[in-house]
DNA sequence: TCGAATTTATTCATGAGTAAAGTATTTTCA
DNA sequence: TGAAAATACTTTACTCATGAATAAATTCGA
């Protein structure tokens, strides 16, 4: 109610805070909601995980293999964690270690033919389910949203380092 | 290059789907910035972490208390995890379950004065590291990216039934 | 060339999430 | 009334993520 004296900020600061957050609890809601989606289709569907999705598909995108710490980085998870998955993901039979022979550290990890085939099936189902959740926007709609979020990307990878 | 001779379609629908998959890719990319510097910033600052915060958030807004279902409603989360959180803010005694006098098989839970006051600190300055985060947009954008998460949200909901 | 530092991957402890089964309490209704 | 269904919460077993500690191989500098 009482316009404070102090000439400073021509926003109300209040609602600019407020806004803000709705922004940031809409963005989570939406996001958590296609993320449900397609956790479980993926697990009615093919008996799989969005973690091992994405693993398969920085492989499925490396035909050549990767190394470890290339699909650490490139998931932006954790060592141990790619270890886990691959672990398992090698009992199934869908991904392969192989030895690197220039640096007995290290070995590349690939699909398996196997496992390229199942990736494949399971890459062609995810695209459908994504068009799907976000028919709700139109196509302007869409390429605003990538505007609005590729601009709030660039100011939060300032904010990381 | 090519236009196809088929009539039909106003739109290439293999752009489509690419242009649904690069939002979603971009709407995760940004919700796990974003996510990635509160949970960072929470533990560094109150040795806590964001499902407790989301937790006690609820709590707080909901003086009157809520059950353990309404809980695992509102954070969307399953009633284990509800437990387990629940179990360990009680040990803490930041939160305190209360016995429904009408329903012997429930009880309410609320924040103890003690959990109130560190909320509160808590609130203050997760809003002002919202802001920070969301600076990237200026007042119309953050309301446009409003209203296409309204909608989006609007679609999803419709789906997930 | 030897030793220190770095890189690569794994293991372990912990936290948070799920689904499914289990327990206890109410509610419903024939 | 009392057996069946529904509801509220917990427990259990599992997945996935992190960070810290470890082990092994490589690289680099003196």
């Amino acid at each position: 109610m009482s316009t404070p004296a102090t000439a400073s900020p021509p926003t109300d600061a209040r609602a600019e805070e407020h806004e803000a957050l709705r922004v940031w609890l809409r963005l989570l809601t939406c996001t958590n909601l296609v993320e449900a989606q397609l956790r479980t289709r993926l697990r009615t569907s093919f008996e799989s995980t969005l973690p091992r999705f994405d693993l398969m598909a920085q492989l499925d995108r490396h035909p050549e293999g990767l190394k470890m710490s290339e699909l650490s980085r490139l998931l932006m998870v954790t060592g141990g964690n790619v270890t886990g998955l691959t672990d398992k993901l090698a009992e199934e039979g869908l991904v392969e270690r192989r030895d690197d022979p220039r640096d007995r550290r290290s070995f590349t990890v690939m699909l398996t033919p196997e496992g390229k085939r199942q990736f494949g099936a399971m890459a062609h189902e995810h695209e459908q389910w994504v068009v799907g959740l976000f028919a709700g926007l139109d196509h302007a709609e869409k390429r605003q949203m990538l505007k609005l979020l590729d601009r709030l990307k660039v100011h939060l990878s300032t904010i990381s380092d």
